[in-house]
RNA sequence: GGGCGGUUAGCUCAGCUGGUAGAGCGCCUGCCUUACAAGCAGGAGGUCACUGGUUCGAGCCCAGUACCGCCCCCCA
């Protein structure tokens, strides 16, 4: 008990590595696979990056986690938090390159078998960093059986599903546009790409008119694409350019033949309400060009250079210095009629942050509207449910307009496609074709693909196997909105695919934390934050030094403002820190509520120093029953069944900031502003009945807090006298039930101690006088001494010769204070006379409601009865003083 | 273009089926009271963005306005 009694603060950095041990020397993670679904409880956790580390999102989201799993093993359910990490194609392949370039290499200098063996070493060596920083963060993950998405058995599946879907006729291979990613040299999908808003020139061109009467002006932003134009469209009702219909123009710089066409596309007001059409390069154009039969001439290629296909001289230029020297030519022969500059949004890779290229490539594609049926219909009939329920609405609409998945990618890291071609022959299937002269495609899947697989493969689907029984469906999947389609959507169509079964029950959409100034957290731009840093200490960057707005003009702080390293605050104090921050929606990174996590746990330490220490620990055992008569004991036990009653609601809804508070203030508010110092004459008397209560409420307030702060409840749990295991492994039940008599009683003295005490501060009494009183209400009988001891006053035996020299109010009546020295009478009076005007004010307002008829007359008979009883409670109150 | 969310104390945020506005931090005052001074006790501080409506009664419901943020689609 050394640390107890020596550490008069909590101390995370030497408790937490050690419990950390002892839970996963424990076995308690890793459930036996029994017993079916409906009775257990599962999560799968969203796989990190293999390479990856922990960031702010992850310690919330797995904070989250980790609370719903302990709450939940807590109850008794067989809990399983299956854990694993994602191969993450392009993420992890890009850091190996980046390697190889430093060591003046490149991937097709080392051939595919031996760079994918590099990335296998590379996983060797990092791929250990996240789990172990989520044993660090508390995190009762089943590390007894990690899955990697690239593993055997995954790769089984993966093969199994891509084979399945395409002989249903789901995934097939097509040449369509797709979003060309020069950076990583890869197609990528639609949920990959995000707009951003660029400033770029608009060039009006002029197309001469075959005909020779004149020409026709079309506006680009690219006029490098115009090389492989193969029409110009007009909307058929516009009026200016309907006698052009079915007319040719002559492409400049080419002298190609387009055909005039009319498409209703074309927006007659925007531009020159003549359109180009290049059907290679750009996503609309594509469509008309398919809608009108137009040749596909392709211009630029996947390196981002032009290609034969271009005029000879533009030929292997980069896409700028082409648009140059198209925009050099054009000038030449005065055929650009005027530019502009033009602000409009432009697709940009998430992966690489380049540019898009639209282009046409040969690539597999999935069709995604048999699958996105019953995935619709799953939601639409409550089987999976939305948390909060808004998302649902954001899901139906996006998987009703679902588009096909474009799901190769031009990459060496991931599952590579099941498929062989042989001249014009293909064959698709989980083992290679017999015969010679076969070729495999050399494209993967797109991560995403065996991501969607995860709920059950991690069980190990295809085979029907005692976990996929015991722990599938899961119960909820926990996630931002941000990858809501990329990954969620996704699971639920393959789930019910492949396993006829909905993968999760619930689908818990969190916040997203934002840097303290509201942008988002990104390594890059300096916001981002490792949550180890916050653990166990670490450098703060600028942007945590401060609140969210710079000091104002007076110079006054607007928050609290911080300098220097973060201090340890442990993961602990980082959980409750963090889901009191949730939200339904974004919110901002604040480390006040860190501060505050960490004062509760300083807070809980020292109640179960005072109350262990106290105790002296031989006499008393948590397991003995709990029977208690004093009212401030019943009163804990009425208050400790209420928290529970409530942080488990809380915790069942998903709402954790306000399971976070409840722990808090039953803690600080109940169990240490009030009880303790209730009952701390009664603990030097060594009562057995006490100390049985006292070992009962800490047993099941460090109960109640562990989902939220395991740590150090397991380690005061861990000096319990009696107490049997570990608290990570205890099923609670709950003895207690609401007394309402003891919280009637309890809560009038503590009001009764609070008025006093402001009382005494107002009137400028000694803060440690003790002033004569008199005792005027009813409904101490039981509590007189805590009213005495706590709010200081002594009363007089008997009928007290000394004249009242201040009266104040408390419930049931009034305190009579009476002459003395040690307070000032004037301010005492002064108090006195605030309070009255304050309680005639409020009698005012009441009487004028009561008086009001349409009140009476309309509102609900109980309202109107509380309106009464409290007027006439003020009344009295006033009468009194 | 469509959709969603927000606007409450100096700051960050709660606020239930409408019934006298709350927390943490910061600020002020007083206390080293034998669990905790990184603590304790007390206090000040709010035209609930704006306009109108419904209602006996609106932070909450309805309509509109302004500003902020996000998502989807997209116009060369």
């Amino acid at each position: 008990m050394s640390e107890l009694e020596s550490r008069t603060r909590y101390n995370p950095a030497e408790v937490e590595p050690r419990i950390a041990k002892k839970w996963l020397d424990s076995g308690l993670f890793h459930p036996p696979a029994e017993g079916e679904a409906k009775d257990n409880y599962s999560i799968a956790i969203p796989p990190p990056n293999v390479t990856g580390v922990l960031h702010m999102g992850h310690a919330f989201q797995d904070s989250i986690m980790d609370t719903l799993i302990r709450y939940h093993r807590a109850r008794g359910k067989r809990t399983k938090w299956i854990l694993g990490t994602d191969h993450a194609g392009i993420a992890t392949q890009t850091q190996v390159e980046r390697q190889l370039e430093q060591e003046g290499t490149t991937r097709e200098q080392l051939g595919r078998e031996r760079f994918e063996q590099r990335v296998w070493e590379w996983r060797q060596e990092h791929g250990g960093t996240i789990i172990e920083q989520l044993k660090r963060l508390g995190a009762s993950c089943d590390y007894a059986e990690e899955r990697f998405t690239l593993d055997e058995t995954y790769a089984k599946a993966v093969l199994k599903v891509f084979v399945a879907l395409y002989e249903k006729g789901y995934i097939y291979r097509d040449r369509y546009m797709v979003n060309w990613d020069p950076g990583t040299g890869s197609a990528i999908s639609d949920l990959e790409v995000e707009q951003r808003e660029v400033t770029d020139t608009l060039y009006y061109i002029d197309y001469p008119l075959a005909s020779g009467t004149g020409a026709l002006t079309v506006a680009t932003v690219r006029p490098e694409t115009m090389l492989a134009d193969t029409a110009i469209a007009v909307h058929p009702e516009d009026d200016r350019y309907r006698r052009l219909i079915g007319e040719t123009a002559v492409l400049p710089l080419v002298g190609r033949k387009l055909r005039i066409i009319a498409d209703e596309y074309v927006r007659p007001e925007f531009g020159t309400g003549a359109l180009k059409i290049t059907p290679a390069h750009d996503p609309n154009d594509f469509e008309i060009g398919r809608r009108h039969g137009l040749a596909q001439p392709q211009v630029i290629g996947e390196d981002g250079r032009l290609t034969s296909e271009a005029p000879e001289r533009f030929a292997g230029m980069t896409v700028d210095e082409a648009q140059q020297a198209v925009v050099a030519e054009l000038r030449e022969q005065g055929l650009i009629a005027r530019t502009e500059p033009y602000v409009h949004d432009v697709p940009f890779s998430q992966r690489s942050g380049q540019r898009i290229e639209p282009l046409i490539s040969l690539q597999w594609f999935m069709g995604m509207e048999e699958l996105a049926r019953p995935a619709i219909d799953a939601v639409t009939s409550g089987a999976i449910r939305f948390h909060p329920e808004n998302h649902a609405r954001v899901y139906l609409d996006w998987m009703e307009n679902i588009r096909p998945w474009c799901i190769s990618r031009q990459l060496w890291w991931g599952h590579r496609l099941p498929v062989w071609y042989r001249g014009l022959e293909t064959y698709v299937g989980s083992k290679p074709p017999r015969g010679d002269g076969w070729t495999q495609d050399p494209d993967v899947l797109d991560t995403w693909f065996s991501s969607a697989l995860w709920p059950f493969v991690t069980l190990g689907w295809p085979d029907d196997t005692p976990e996929l029984r015991a722990f599938y469906p899961t119960n909820v999947l926990v996630t931002a909105r941000d990858i809501v389609f990329l990954w969620v959507a996704r699971m639920i169509m393959m789930g019910l695919e492949f396993t006829g079964q909905i993968p999760f029950a619930d689908v818990y959409v969190h916040s997203i934390i934002q840097a303290p100034d509201g942008r988002r957290m990104s390594k890059s731009l300096g916001t981002g934050i490792d949550p180890l840093d916050l653990i166990e200490g670490g450098p703060r960057p600028p942007v945590f030094a401060q609140g969210s707005k710079p000091l104002d003009d007076t110079g006054a702080a607007g928050s609290t403002s911080r300098a220097g390293d973060f201090p340890a605050y442990g993961a602990d104090a980082l959980r409750w820190g963090l889901l009191a921050m949730s939200s339904g929606q974004d919110v901002k990174f604040s480390e006040d509520k860190l501060a505050q996590g960490q004062q509760l746990t300083n807070k809980l330490w020292n109640a179960a120093r005072l109350i262990l220490l106290g105790l002296g620990g031989e006499d008393s055992d948590v397991r003995a029953a709990v029977a208690p008569s004093a009212p401030e004991d019943r009163w804990i036990l009425s208050r400790l069944h209420r928290a529970k009653a409530e942080v488990s609601s809380r915790i069942e809804r998903y709402d954790f900031s306000h399971a976070a508070l409840a722990v808090y203030d039953f803690i600080y508010g109940e169990l240490c502003d009030w009880y303790l110092e209730l009952i701390k004459p009664r603990l030097r008397e060594r009562e057995p009945s006490l100390s049985q209560t006292l070992l009962y409420v800490l047993t099941e307030t460090v109960a109640l807090a562990h989902p939220l702060i395991p740590f150090e409840t397991e380690e005061i749990y861990g000096h319990i006298p009696g107490a049997e295991g570990l608290l990570a492994g205890r099923v609670s039940g709950d003895a207690a039930t609401v007394d309402e008599r003891a919280e009637s009683e309890i809560g009038k003295v503590i009001a009764a101690v609070q008025t006093v005490r402001t009382w005494r501060d107002t009137a400028g009494v000694k803060a440690g006088a003790v002033v004569p009183a008199k005792l005027a209400a009813a409904g101490y009988e039981t509590t007189a001494e805590h009213l005495s001891r706590l709010g200081r006053v002594s009363f007089a035996n008997g009928g007290s010769s000394r004249e009242t020299v201040a009266t104040v109010p408390i419930p049931g009546g009034a305190l009579e204070i009476l002459a003395g020295d040690g307070f000032d009478a004037g301010a005492a009076q002064e108090k006195l006379r605030q309070r009255r005007a304050k309680l005639e004010a409020e009698i005012e307002r009441a009487e004028r409601k009561l008086a009001n008829a349409g009140f009476v007359a309309k509102a609900p008979p109980d309202v109107v009865q509380a309106e009464r009883a409290k007027l006439e409670r003020l009344r009295a109150e006033l009468e009194a003083l």
